[in-house]
DNA sequence: CCTTGACTTCGAGTGGGCTCTAACTGGAAG
DNA sequence: CTTCCAGTTAGAGCCCACTCGAAGTCAAGG
């Protein structure tokens, strides 16, 4: 798979994948015979999970950590792990607190409906 | 109240605070005999909105259109009902897709677990 | 009086995350 | 062959949302 069609896979630019390479939060991708990146469906797997933690607000500096440890094997599960209990922990406060502007929004919206009609 | 209470009640910078009047979030804030920013409560209380309309990921940009609206009293007040409809639309897609990755999160937690339990 | 400290303005600087340009290369289609 | 297209690299540029520095002002405390 070519660079423009993984990008398109994941949701990504072409520009994007290849930033995504240098600042090491993916493997170096194989090249063919001209120098070309193809992508195996596991670069995919991984860079769809990249994107599940960048869009869940994960800097790409801890990606990039995270991203070190795997290349480590197995001996660094349990840190993994830790990276993403703690960032679950995040995502559900971040949750938690959309719901609550959610709240405010709701009534803003009510308020202006009651006083579009007042004003008729 | 001073920019810094204000700053320390709403949760921003007095730097913040300032640009968001420079930029026209906020209406030039009243100022006391020497010059400096007095707040009041209705300031405060719009700023507080600002900060929800912020971190719920509204562009300044858009909430600077919304400030204008507001600026312009009743006759606006169907816009901006539609402009919060269409923030809570954005709002509640957000959730949902935090809590696809949350999905995705859990289960990697659970694998991890397992492979650590299978190293033993 | 003088120092201190919180304020003022203006404009420049920063950090994050891409996004693009320039110059070049290799392979395929006509 | 030549043209075209999709790739390559290194490095510059961009956008957003602040964040800060410099230089100055004011008023209260000692």
């Amino acid at each position: 798979m070519t660079v423009s069609e993984a990008a398109e896979q994941v949701g990504l630019t072409t520009y994007t994948l290849r930033w995504y390479e240098q600042e090491g939060l993916v493997e170096p991708v194989g090249r063919d015979s001209a120098g070309r990146r193809r992508y195996t469906q596991q670069d995919l797997d991984w860079l769809i999970l990249l994107t599940r933690l960048r869009r869940t607000g994960m800097p790409v500096r801890d990606m990039r950590s995270y991203a070190e440890l795997a290349r480590q094997g197995d001996s660094t599960l349990g840190a993994r792990r830790r990276i993403f209990e703690a960032h679950r922990d995040r995502v559900l406060s971040r949750i938690a607190e959309l719901e609550e502007d959610l709240k405010v929004l709701n009534y803003k919206i009510e308020v202006y409906g009651k006083m579009e009609q007042e004003l008729l």
